[in-house]
DNA sequence: GCCAACGTTGGC
DNA sequence: GCCAACGTTGGC
């Protein structure tokens, strides 16, 4: 009889989460060794977040408005999209009085962290690759918070980082 | 449904 | 600090 095993599972995808270390850095995620990645307050990325990213997906997390701009770190998803309660808290920053909690608007995923990537792989070394061109990060007035990475941007960044695939 | 005005993001 | 690019809002 076939067993689950032999269904092909979903292949790894992979993503980009951007973070300002002056409100929530790698350090601390690092520190606390898993969170909640909430505040994300647009619709492509939402619906990445609550349809798209799956446990066990990787995940790369950059510091944007930071000296220097750079992929700091390495995370892993533990838990898929689910509502964002922090847009139920009136005395959140991310609070959103349009969102119903029987019908959620924002959603959320949980991460853990995989490991630093030391030293930073900075926005110049992606902008200096040639095989890094493509990466919704570099285009052209790009603000998205939560973005897809192939997974050939994948390898090629964990190569530029001296990073090994630790899972 | 259009689109001008506005607020925000985020690199520079 | 500047400002281009973008997403959202709201009048029509």
């Amino acid at each position: 009889m076939a067993t689950a095993k032999s269904k092909s599972a979903r292949p790894r995808h992979y993503w980009l989460f951007k973070s300002e270390p002056e409100s929530f850095g790698f350090a601390q995620f690092a520190r606390e060794g898993r969170t909640f990645w909430s505040g994300v307050r647009n619709y492509q990325a939402r619906n990445l977040l609550r349809d798209a990213i799956a446990v066990d997906d990787g995940v790369l997390v950059y510091h944007s408005n930071a000296e220097p701009m750079a992929i700091v770190g390495i995370a892993k998803v533990v838990k898929s999209g689910y509502p964002d309660h922090t847009a139920f808290e009136p005395k959140c920053d991310y609070y959103d009085a349009d969102s119903d909690p029987s019908d959620p608007t924002w959603f959320m995923v949980d991460i853990e962290c995989v490991g630093a990537m030391l030293p930073p792989l900075t926005r110049e070394q992606c902008k200096a690759e040639p095989a890094l061109v493509d990466m919704v990060l570099l285009q052209r007035g790009s603000r998205l918070s939560v973005q897809p990475v192939t997974a050939e941007q994948w390898l090629v960044i964990l190569r530029l980082g001296k990073q090994k695939e630790t899972w």
